[in-house]
DNA sequence: GCCTCTAAACTTGTATGCTAGTTTAAGATG
DNA sequence: CATCTTAAACTAGCATACAAGTTTAGAGGC
């Protein structure tokens, strides 16, 4: 597992909150493997209270599973719940996208255009982890425009299942199409056309449904069904 | 705080969450109010560890707001995350009823009209918590119909701001039209039409924006804004 | 060799004590 | 009487010990 760095200020519980995801997402955790509160503890240089609390959060989502008084396992790849999280996405983002073509001024346009610029300079100097970051923002930064954070708070909690197979997606698909996608949607939210915008979020977040073969076949252990 | 059953093989931590959530939309818990990890244990017959657990998970979706080292409170009214939630009911539940025209067979749908059957009686016998239970109910089976389970899992935990006030209006507010509403949605979805089935949602779940007012002026001490 | 039983070594769940930080209130001082 | 100081009584965060249940490994009998 990787370590990240600890936060000035932030509490032992959401430290290893972050750490766990993060390492779920990028499979140094891999799906069906069994983690114990006891060497996670060790490894974070924590007690097992504010690990343990970081587990019972991810339960909630099941991406973790607990088993009481037997173990604790990284859940497979359920294709149920990555296509729930993916139409839970999809639905929120078209809907928000809507509100964000009659609400967003010309400084919010600008900050998203911002954002492709950076997107676009890593891509070019390849650095998927810069990417994934400005990518993540990208999308917050549209339900912000719509007054919509708690909600995408809350969208991010399931997304991990999309997220793990989205990771997976960034090194198994040769063209993701990603930087066009939103570049695409930006501008469109410029001219106020929800239509067209929608449109462009629809197909954007049903890539990875799309890729859902070629990388079932690169990670074929990792699923479920 | 009124103090519920503990269910079979039911966990402290699970137990917990139960009361408190039931008591926070009850308003025994009320907003604004200081809540004490040492007094709901004692209460509940449970440790520290356990209820704690429960209080971050309820400070996850901002119903409870825990101030490091300080104290921790029951959250006033916030009618923005109010709105929050009910956008983010509005448009899974909009998108459901559509999978829901298309999937549902011939025996949802008597299911669904069994639960109506079920809420004219306890209306006309004026048993608030029952409709309560059926009007959840109703709403879970309209996910499962569309195979979208976890989603409405996790649009509860977010639910309970929009719940709370939901409560409010039962007792507030004369006449519902709750009932009506259902047995329309479900005639609709009968038909196997989308269009209308979704009009109808939208007016179902917008009538508790059109009782803010009136729940506002009968506890105005309750709101945040 | 192959079952069966048992005990030890795990797991998570819960209780409790300790730490660090905040509030409160009493007491001293002007 | 007003104000500042200080200590005690709270809070939540974290560490640790113990309880309850499961798995595993090994001894013993056949």
């Amino acid at each position: 597992m990787k370590i990240l760095e600890r936060l000035p200020r932030e509490n032992g519980r959401d430290y290893a909150l972050r750490v766990i995801k993060d390492n779920i997402i990028h499979l140094n955790l891999e799906p069906g493997s069994q983690i114990s509160e006891n060497e996670l503890s060790a490894e974070l240089g924590l007690s097992r209270t504010p690990v343990r609390e970081a587990l019972i959060e991810l339960s909630k989502v099941r991406i973790i599973e607990i088993q009481p008084q037997k173990r604790s396992v990284v859940a497979l790849i359920d294709y149920d719940l990555v296509e729930e999280s993916r139409f839970m996405r999809n639905v929120l983002e078209c809907a928000v996208v809507d509100l964000v073509c009659e609400m967003a001024g010309p400084e919010d346009v600008e900050r998203l255009r911002e954002n492709i610029r950076l997107q676009k300079f890593y891509w070019d100097n390849f650095n998927p982890d810069q990417l994934w970051t400005l990518d993540d923002h990208f999308h917050q930064m549209l339900f912000e425009i719509a007054h919509k954070s708690q909600v995408f708070a809350l969208m991010q909690n399931i997304s991990i299942h999309f997220d793990r197979v989205r990771n997976m997606a960034l090194f198994s698909v040769k063209d993701p199409k990603i930087v066009q996608d939103h570049e695409n949607m930006t501008e469109s939210i410029a001219c106020r056309d929800p239509v067209k915008t929608r449109e462009l979020m629809e197909v954007h977040l049903s890539r990875y449904r799309i890729d859902a073969v070629v990388i079932r076949k690169a990670y074929p252990q990792y699923f479920k069904n």
